[in-house]
DNA sequence: ACCTGAACACCGTTCAAGT
DNA sequence: ACCTGAACACCGTTCAAGT
């Protein structure tokens, strides 16, 4: 056997040594950021790997597990922003909001994937921390605090699931010519607001637009306490 | 050949006869309200519709296609809130935005299945009619009226899909159970919230919550006009 | 003990043939 | 013209066999 065929072979090998449930989960979320959920299969992970498909049933159970453990994963590299000024809730949120919408754009499967139970997974709780802490520092009481960051968190993902972060120049014109051609008495509102309406697709200054009106909410909720 | 087997070798081609896009489509969106997006494959399809799997492509390119179609037949039947007290913004918005919420209750996959296109396609322009125009009736210009609908909108969505609507309660205590296991030194403000936290995961009551405040931040900016 | 090929029961879709 | 069976290139997962 020639120098080179011995170095072919072991390749996968070597690959395989290292191996683990992280790794795996790793491999997994790596595939995820690059081509989507649909880019993901069993079969292929495996092939990246350069194990058979079924060794990786050796670390998890099933599919469902391995997502479960690419959250787990994604959980680890969320960056928090740089402790505000203390005692100002509004910059301290919208820092702490920014930052988690940069960590869904860093991992955009994550919105798909099953986001309502992103936040229950024990990784993601070092997500909320920092969240939670600025609404109890800013006077919320406890159960309150839960549901303004529920909300928030709603906005957050719901903004990145249904509110596309770069909005397509293309998909926007056709939105606006589409508008444009509704009739006019059937669809009043919609005609006036209808460049508008392409201009709220999404995009940051959207998010920013309905984060600020949430804040305003909130604050005005503190003044009542 | 008995009366009996005649019946029973007519019955695929009645079904058949009566076949149409909107047949195809309304059939597609009740298997999904039914069993959810696994539980749809044009193989599937056909064989409910009595017909064979490749008969589907003569209606749509497609399976997005077909479930472009879907959302189109469920917008439908959203039905409007009966109008409102002229002139009580608050109130009109609410019941609209309930409305909404009912309509995706009804038919669950809807956001999950492509719902930030939902609100582009021409059928659903009548879903958002009735909300733009008490956005403009309230006083917001067209600008603005388009991105505090697009805000409303992500609220709707995003809690139905991030905020189970009736949470379980096993869930519920998991994630109670989950979050008092947390080190109290590193997740102060988890553990102070856990209960708060469990409580916030879903339903109308945090619906609710999450929309007045929203709408307190949109009745402020109109008194700034 | 650890790994995995073959097999099973599915997919969406193309293509060529059937009526 | 309209419909569709067979085939292709995929899935996730079970099971039994390989080392």
């Amino acid at each position: 056997m020639s120098p080179k065929a011995a170095t072919l072979n072991r390749r996968p090998r070597d690959r395989r040594a290292s191996l683990s449930p992280e790794t795996v989960a790793r491999a997994a979320l790596a595939v995820l950021d690059r081509e989507g959920l649909d880019g993901l299969s069993m079969r292929r992970l495996a092939a990246d790997l350069g194990v058979g498909t079924m060794t990786l049933y050796g670390y998890f159970r099933d599919k469902r597990e391995l997502l479960d453990a690419v959250v787990d994963v994604a959980a680890e590299d969320f960056a928090p922003p740089a402790p505000p000024p203390a005692g100002d809730f509004r910059a301290g949120m919208t820092a702490y909001l920014e930052a988690v919408r940069a960590w869904l754009a860093r991992h955009p499967t994550l919105v798909a994937l099953r986001g309502r139970e992103a936040i229950v997974r024990p990784a993601a709780f070092g997500v909320s921390e920092h969240g939670m802490r600025l609404l109890l520092d800013a006077g919320f009481p406890p159960a309150e605090a839960a549901r303004a960051f529920r909300l928030l968190f709603v906005h957050v993902f719901g903004s990145s699931a249904y509110a596309p972060r770069t909005p397509d120049p293309d998909e926007r014109r056709r939105l606006e010519a589409a508008l444009l051609t509704l009739p006019e008495d059937e669809f009043p509102a919609m005609r006036t607001a209808a460049v508008g309406a392409a201009e709220a697709l999404g995009g940051d200054e959207q998010f920013r637009y309905g984060l600020d009106r949430i804040l305003d909410g909130l604050e005005a909720r503190l003044r009542e306490l």
